[in-house]
Parts: structure tokens; sequence; C-alpha cells
DNA sequence: CGATATTGTTCATCTAGTGAACTGTTCGAG
DNA sequence: CTCGAACAGTTCACTAGATGAACAATATCG
């Protein structure tokens, strides 16, 4: 029933030069051409579309948090902001449904959101159990930053992929994109 | 510096028919003709790929679950079976390095796995100090249940991104697979 | 009007990841 | 050959984040 494998581990992605490339001797039956490579077999999972999106995904968080650190946003936040500043007024009923997270998790996310007055959550005219969420004049200049430093981070994923790559993983990938 | 945006939510996949078609009344400006769309703009997001790299990582793990359910596998799970049989004799440490997380972290994975009698950390002929890991015999009936069960799951994926989607997939996210 | 459902919130609980510290082992410079 | 440094695996305390249950305020509909 469990399921887990989550991103914590994606911190500002400077631990890539941690290990040097200390010659990795012993990685198996060594191999003493490649110097760094441990030889190992992962063919078979390369080859389950589910493994690379993996990948991937572990690939583009920690570029993004590298890119963002100035700002210090998360990929959910930098959603947050992003679907709040395109559709204001929205309810955290919504909202959490487009994430797909819990409505109760939401709830400390969007506090630290306010706390960093980027947001507000105001009084819904129509129905006074929800809140319209909307930026703040402050959020929407912190988004414009973002937005700059999101680019970057696409180029990034663009000269990773390639021009052509990169169309074509939209193009693919747009089934999951939620509505 | 704080990351996260972890996976735990993705359960069973069953709570997809959660929250029924109630006509999703006032989600902002109602607009009563396709009545379940809650009427939201998410186009900025739908045009990054890594929002959709993550959305597709969601429906993955999502689909993956449900799937291996019967074999209460989750994907790391899967993952490591996999590379111990592919490269029998791997050291913790080597294996940790490819699945990126730290040496710490896999104890609990592999004393989990080992409990259940499906790998063995063998003592390592050449260095005292590291475990070679081999999949018992019975890891290895178990693993080929699991391959048959991710097998439909693959299938799942090919029907939603199509075949030529699927093959292209593999192919433009091959750069991110490690080695 | 009154039963029922819904929104946002709090809270206890769970999973999983991290870094520091410790043990036993190996390596390599002198 | 020896001794200090590096390393594999483990434990442990801590953290982030997700979940479901319970609650108050409000809304809906018979």
């Amino acid at each position: 029933m469990r399921v887990g494998v989550s991103d914590q581990k994606l911190r500002t992605a400077v631990k890539s030069a941690k290990q040097a490339p200390r010659s990795d001797r012993r990685a198996q039956r060594a191999d003493r051409t490649t110097d760094a490579a441990p030889m190992v077999n992962l063919k078979k999972l390369t080859g389950l579309a589910g493994y690379l999106i993996r990948q991937a995904q572990l690939w583009v968080f920690q570029d993004f948090n590298a890119t963002l650190e100035p700002l210090d946003l998360r990929p959910v936040q930098y959603s947050i902001l992003t679907i709040i500043g395109d559709n204001p007024g929205l309810s955290q009923m919504a909202l959490s449904q487009i994430l797909g997270i819990v409505r109760s998790g939401l709830v400390p996310l969007l506090d630290g959101l306010e706390g960093k007055g980027l947001i507000r959550r105001m009084p819904s005219a129509s129905d006074r159990r929800s809140h319209a969420l909307h930026l703040t004049a402050e959020g929407q200049h912190f988004l414009a930053r973002a937005d700059a430093l999101v680019q970057e981070h696409e180029k990034r994923l663009i000269k990773k992929v390639g021009a052509r790559g990169h169309k074509e993983l939209l193009d693919i990938l747009k089934v999951f994109g939620r509505r």
C-alpha cells in the first residue's frame, strides 16, 4: 500500500562535484579503460519510459532548484504563484485539485507564500467558506523575476534534449497535463 | 535551500473516482458547458517541459503502483532488484550512486528486501568492508513476476502516449539515463 | 427550516531523505 | 612495516512533506 520515493534529496546541485574522479577502483570487474565508469548494466531500466521520466524529473528539479535558488523558490511554489497569477480568485479547493495534493497539505504552502507577502487570501464574495487567492503587487514582481529564471532553466533543458527534442517532448507529454 | 515536493501521495490510483462529477459548480466563473471542467488557465505551466515531466511522472508512479500492488513493490524497490539482477555482486555504494540516494538511505531499503528474502548481502571477496549484493532464487522468481506486471504498465503508458510517442520519448530522454 | 455537504484548518501519524558520528577495513606515504 | 587518512556500511536525530480524521463555519437543497 505504501508508496513513496520522494524528491527531497534534490538540493542545490552542488553535489555533482562531490565524489572526485578517484579512479573509481574496484567497481565490479575493474576495466581500467574509461576510468570513471563503474561498468554497470542498466539497459533494462533505461528501456522503460517510466525510469527515464523519473531520471529526467530528477534533473529538472535539481536544475530548477539551482536556478531559482536566489529566490529560494521551489517547483510547487512556483506552480502555485503561476496558477494564482493566471487565475486570480481561485479557491484553495480548486488549487489543491490542480496540484494533486490534499487540501490540508496546501495550507502550510499558502501560509509560507502569504508570510512572504506574495499572495493574499481574500474573502470570497460568493462563498464565505472559501478564500479567493490573489497575488499581491509584490507577488507579481516576484513572479516576474522567477519567470526570468525559469526561462533560463528551460533553456538549459532545451540544450540538454535539443530544440527538436524539446518540441516533441511538449507534444508527447501534453496528454498528462491536467485539463 | 530546502527542496522537497515528494511523491508520497501516489497511492493506488483508486482515488480518481473520489470526488464525483458533482457538476463542479462555482469553479470560478462557472461556464456550464463542459460541466466538469473548472475553467482554469494552465497554459503557462503546460508550456514548460519540467511541469509536464512532473505530471507524467505522477501518472507513471500512480499507474506503476496500482499495477504492482499485488506484489507490493514500489518503483525504487523494482529498480533495486533489477539493477542487482543485472549486476550481481554490486556494492551498496555503487548502487546508491546509481539510484542517486545517500548510502545511509539505502540501508532500510535493502533491509526490507532482504527481510522478504529477495536479496542477500554477501561478503565481498576483495574488500571486506563492502557487501556484494545478490538476488536470491526467490528474488529472481519474484523479479520475473514483477517484470510481467511492469510490461503491463508499460503497455498502458504506450497506449497513453502512442507507440510513436513512446519511441520518441525513450530516444529523447535517454540523455538523462545515468551512464 | 433543517439535514447534509463543503471549505479551510488543525493535528497525529507516516514515509523518506539527510548529515553527523561510529566501527571495521583498506590504502598508501614515509 | 606502520600509521594516518580514506572509505563502506550502519545507526541516529532531524527534517520535509503527505495523509486522513475531526472540527467550526458556511452553504445547499429537500
